[in-house]
DNA sequence: ACAGTGACAACAT
DNA sequence: TATGTTGCCACTG
């Protein structure tokens, strides 16, 4: 059973659209947990471990310079800048992309209600 | 209960 | 610009 936490973290994740991306600590905000950056970051990384329907499109969350963790030592680096691209969002060989030019606004207060506080809406 | 661990972020050199 | 340091928070054993 996951953590309401983690399932906070991919229900905002699943609504960015195709060809947008957001960053760790702008998703901590949205959730209303401003320095929650760091576990929400720890929240994509058990992703893996339990794949989620519909899927979570963790590669567009990016840092907040616009660039794409895990220092390429890992082939997920890559793996996420090649479905960037596929999105039509340009990627430099370091990794990084323009963030304000693809950033996500982010979510309308209803639909933010219904992620944090499920039982209230009815 | 508690110390250790990150796919962070802001600040300081 | 490029590293290093520090504060953070949820999760884990």
């Amino acid at each position: 059973m996951p953590s309401n936490f983690y399932e906070q973290v991919y229900a905002v994740v699943r609504r960015i659209p195709v060809g947008q991306v957001t960053s760790y600590g702008r998703i901590a905000h949205l959730l209303g947990r401003p320095r929650a950056a760091r576990a929400v970051g720890y929240a994509l990384n058990a992703l893996p471990s339990a794949p989620h329907i519909p899927p979570v499109p963790w590669h567009r969350v990016v840092n907040s310079h616009g660039r794409i963790s895990l220092s390429n030592r890992e082939f997920n680096a890559q793996e996420q800048a090649e479905r960037l691209r596929a999105e039509g969002i340009p990627v430099t060989a370091e990794l990084t992309l323009d963030l304000p030019k693809h950033l996500w606004p982010g979510l309308p207060l209803e639909e933010l209600d219904e992620i944090i506080s499920p039982s209230t809406h009815y």
